[in-house]
DNA sequence: GAGTGGTCTAGACCACCCT
DNA sequence: GGGTGGTCTAGACCACTCC
């Protein structure tokens, strides 16, 4: 058995993590391969598992791996989708989505808080969208709650604003506020991440061509598997 | 001493982080005050006392808390900037830059080499953006080498854009992206925030009047304290 | 010197997965 | 049944701050 060499400018956790961190980099944990379990890590680094485990917590959180119970803990593949920063973008072929729930509540998000009434029921539609059978993106959209039935029942399948547009109901301006959250525990199931895992967030507030109806979000996915891109001018 | 009624749903460090969740929202515990140390919060819930310190180190990664070794644990003021999301946006009266480095290298960052050149040594130049004597934002600024020193030496002072400007050369366009990423070592130092803490994060690349010179850089802040605004149209 | 948070350890138990 | 990660504990030491 080889001892590594740990750099001593640190403390112990701190030091097994950039090991750990420099091995991911250089390909000696390939994905797909659970890496070694904390005991035989333990015994490598001659540190307790106690240690050990700090150290593949923080980097799980810092979305570089992912610890499976009973299995073993594996090397995340990085892969970012890169997507226009507006919500208005037509959806990628290769998506779906999933309806969770449609309900009526008031906006609960302090930030969504800051561009759309607060104080006020609305309709409230949940969705996933899914890529290669995987979660990427959550969406969470409010509306004036005396819409159509007919409208409602469409938002099960496609965005809301693509129901609207079916009937001839069309978005005039976008204001976005793009910012990053600890996950909360609703899209903490649906990502299988950890608690306070940070998502990628924009709220958005959509004026339409019918006076009446302006529609609020927030459309989020966990910060390692997404990036928005945008030109000016 | 009131045994406070913890929510059995989950684990232990899950319900004490939950329970001191309640207490900061409700007002319990307010900022500028340290709350009860480790140990007194040991005793009230008992629980172990590493117990308590886990779920306080997971308060501090959602950007709740703040440790200060030997004083004690505060509740951490919420207050996010909001700026326009273009890069180009006129500097804010009461902010101010410190220039932290100005050096030759490669672009090191991989999401930043998706839009700018990455095997070629460049001028690097690293500044603070400061608002109330607190770090707010962080710039790295990338561009060509042979760049006059009459512009360089005005790198330190202000914006790269806004020395430019003086010397007749504007930006005719920006290409954005916007991620999110774990604190770089550099940066965590800088922000005073712990490992893996994660950054709202705008990477740009602005390509300039002058032919010869476009400008690359990543301009980021701690998730907590920043929000990006943009319209549509 | 007392109190604070941060680190590290050994040891135990559990739930889960696979064979 | 053996291996895995996750949780929890008691106990110890350290560096730091404040009085």
């Amino acid at each position: 058995m080889i001892k590594p060499q740990l750099q001593p400018s640190q403390s112990l956790h701190e030091s097994v993590r950039e090991e750990l961190r420099r091995r991911i980099a250089a390909g000696t944990y390939p994905p797909d391969v659970a890496i070694p379990s904390t005991a035989m890590l333990s015994e490598e680094f001659s540190v307790s598992s106690i240690t050990i485990k700090r150290a593949l917590r923080d980097l799980q959180a810092a979305g570089t791996l992912v610890s499976i119970p009973g299995k073993g803990t594996y090397v995340k593949q990085q892969k970012r989708l890169l997507r226009q920063l507006d919500v208005m973008q037509p959806s990628l072929d290769d998506t779906s989505i999933r309806s969770v729930s449609v309900t009526r509540e008031k906006i609960s998000d302090p930030t969504l808080g800051t561009i759309a009434p607060r104080d006020q029921v609305m309709l409230c539609v949940r969705k996933t969208i899914w890529m290669d059978d995987e979660p990427i993106m959550h969406d969470t959209t409010y509306l004036s709650p005396d819409i159509g039935n007919e409208v409602v029942d469409e938002f099960g399948e496609r965005f809301v604003v693509d129901a609207l547009v079916r009937h001839s109901i069309h978005v005039t301006k976008t204001h976005l506020v793009i910012d990053a959250a600890p996950a909360t525990a609703e899209v903490e199931e649906i990502f299988g991440i950890p608690n306070g895992y940070p998502m990628l967030r924009r709220l958005y507030r959509m004026v339409t061509s019918d006076p009446g109806i302006t529609v609020y979000g927030v459309l989020q996915a966990p910060f390692d598997r997404l990036a928005c891109t945008v030109d000016f001018p």
